[in-house]
DNA sequence: TAGGCCATCTGGTCCT
DNA sequence: AGGACCAGATGGCCTA
């Protein structure tokens, strides 16, 4: 019969727990690294990836400016902004919407941005305008 | 109550 | 060998 010693990570998922001592010499030093892997998958999460999110959502701009936004509409939101900017930026005219083609490449739609502008009825200044929020990507 | 979203766990792979 | 990164699975929470 196999001995090995059974742990489990406590309440706060930081240290291993003994339940139980079988014997096998195996089993221990796996069942602690899972936990310790756990915690620096979780600190991973937390302090790199979800801050890279709320880094980048401080980015795009929204009407109310705290809108709270999933990591997806983040995603697709930056790129439809990055598009956004970089039509301006071709075009070197601020002060005109510019056009996307729509997802079925049958013709072109203002962009996100551009329609929020619009949307609150300030064309003077579209590029500063841009606050608002649709949710079409 | 179903669906969306999220945190966490887990095992695999890659890198140092 | 150990850590970082990744994707799949799972369960909890929230909202329409």
């Amino acid at each position: 019969m196999e001995n090995f010693i059974n742990y489990q990570c406590d309440e706060s998922w930081e240290r291993q727990v003994l339940i139980s001592t079988f014997q096998s010499s195996e089993v221990v030093p796996t069942a602690k690294q899972r936990c310790q892997a756990n915690a620096r998958e979780r600190d991973r999460t937390q302090n790199s990836v979800n801050t890279a999110f709320n880094t980048l959502r401080l980015l795009i701009p929204t009407e109310p400016p705290d809108r709270k936004l999933s990591k997806i509409e983040i995603l697709r939101l930056a790129g439809s902004y990055i598009t956004h900017l970089d039509n301006q930026l071709y075009t070197g005219d601020m002060e005109q919407p510019c056009l996307q083609k729509d997802n079925t490449d049958k013709g072109t739609n203002l962009c996100t941005f551009c329609w929020s502008a619009v949307k609150k009825d300030k064309p003077s200044t579209p590029a500063r305008n841009y606050y608002s929020y649709k949710p079409s990507y």
